[in-house]
DNA sequence: ATGCGATTTTATGTCGGTCATATTATCGCA
DNA sequence: TGCGATAATATGACCGACATAAAATCGCAT
């Protein structure tokens, strides 16, 4: 019998539930799990459900199984971190300075490179298509929900338009941080907004096939979105520190 | 019963197999898969099986299924092209002058600058570990196959010493990439330790702690290693066209 | 006692079947 | 002909049993 009201999906809800206890360390690279009947009693699931719960783990390369050995924590450099869901699940349950540091560093290297390309080989439709993203992002005003939706579209369509099925895939990333940026961005509302010029400056440079152009002012807009997260970051540190010393008082 | 002898781990097998049909395009974006059941007996296997080969191409965002309306081919902005395993069976598969040009293309982007922060912030520790790789692939001589292993090391031990998970995520395509410039060696049995003297200057600039001129070099031996693979792809061209015209003659 | 080969144990891997659930498709009625 | 009730169906979950491989153990011979 399923636990109760909150197991939806119960496969990808333990799935995540296992991720969650890796990348928080709480299972170490290395450590043996416990056995998959103890899994299944642990989750209130049937083995069968553990199984392709750990095959998607298996699949983004977390773990690894061998007969009669067991199952292992695999060592973090075969993590596949560029993953969409992994990449979800490492925020959401450990939302750190680092990993936001990281993400944003990652960003910078590829964005304005693939921006580049963009300007160079994106056929007009491609263009087209970031502008009208950019125009749904001018639309939305200050409504950061309604902005960030087209803004992912407008990155997404910047690597989508260089043709590179790579660069594409890494729009998985850039919707991780996007994320990250939309949930940050309830520290400092109207920060979000103030992007827009930043992303009309990339969507004349792209048009007006400027290569070299289109890199800087992906640059630019890279540069602020790291002072943004940077300075929401620290808000929520200072805020953090805040309620805590509410606690404190309290007692 | 499994089919014969080439069934050794069914799981992964069909998970493969499944895995080909998509990235060749016999099963497009958009369609839909056949049922489980059929599925099952199809690959000779077991229902419970299928489900697991699916789940793993379900965590890799091949494909998505709905309880009734059946599992679909995901569009392929949603595959992460960056997964070890969905590289590898991709140019098993079909290994085009596009994907390598791609391939190619994105490691110029980010390993370069993964260079500079190398030189930048990696440790003494980190940079040993390189040196060691490239004292291996010195040692290895002409021998492509003993060179190609250390390689790849050198690469990683660059990645890893940014410090940035996503970096050493981003491994998994530089091991693909190198695997495949390995393959196409054989065409070329000279072509590997060529790029030695460019490991070399790389690791004398991270050395001397200087990120510009580690970021060049590494660009350079980017651009060694373009022509290449670009060489090698013609003659493997020019390779078949000869072959094709052999077989016309013998009809 | 001690190294080494045979045997047992055990955890993952595979199987077939049943029931649950969601969603589509169909049927029947107004 | 529209629409609500009903049936059909494909994925989702569960169960219990057996297969397989590798680790752990046992027993034999040296």
């Amino acid at each position: 019998m399923p636990r109760e009201a909150e197991s939806r999906q119960s496969n990808t809800h333990v799935a995540r539930e296992i991720a969650k206890l890796i990348v928080t360390g709480v299972w170490q690279e290395g450590w043996t799990l416990p056995r998959e009947i103890e899994l299944a009693s642990q989750f209130d699931v049937s083995r069968t459900s553990i199984r392709e719960s750990l095959s998607i783990l298996k699949a983004k390369g977390l773990i690894a199984a061998r007969q009669k050995a067991g199952t292992h924590v695999r060592e973090r450099i075969n993590w596949n971190m560029l993953d969409a869901e992994l990449l979800e699940w490492t925020w959401a349950e450990r939302p750190s300075e680092e990993f936001a540091r990281q993400l944003t560093q990652v960003r910078r290297i590829v964005e304005p490179e693939a921006c580049a390309i963009c300007a160079e080989r994106g056929s007009d439709a491609d263009l087209a298509r970031i502008e009208r993203a950019y125009r749904e992002m001018d639309a939305a005003g200050m409504d950061s929900r309604a902005y960030s939706e087209p803004d992912l579209r407008f990155h997404r369509g910047i690597l989508t338009a260089t043709g590179n099925d790579f660069l594409v895939a890494f729009g998985a990333t850039v919707e991780a941080a996007l994320r990250m940026s939309f949930e940050l961005s309830t520290l400092n509302p109207g920060a979000p907004r103030k992007s827009l010029p930043y992303h009309r400056a990339i969507l004349d440079e792209i048009w007006a096939r400027n290569p070299d152009g289109a890199r800087r002012a992906m640059h630019r807009l890279m540069d602020l979105t790291e002072r943004n997260i940077t300075s929401a970051l620290s808000r929520r540190r200072s805020g953090e520190a805040m309620a805590s010393a509410e606690r404190e008082g309290d007692a």
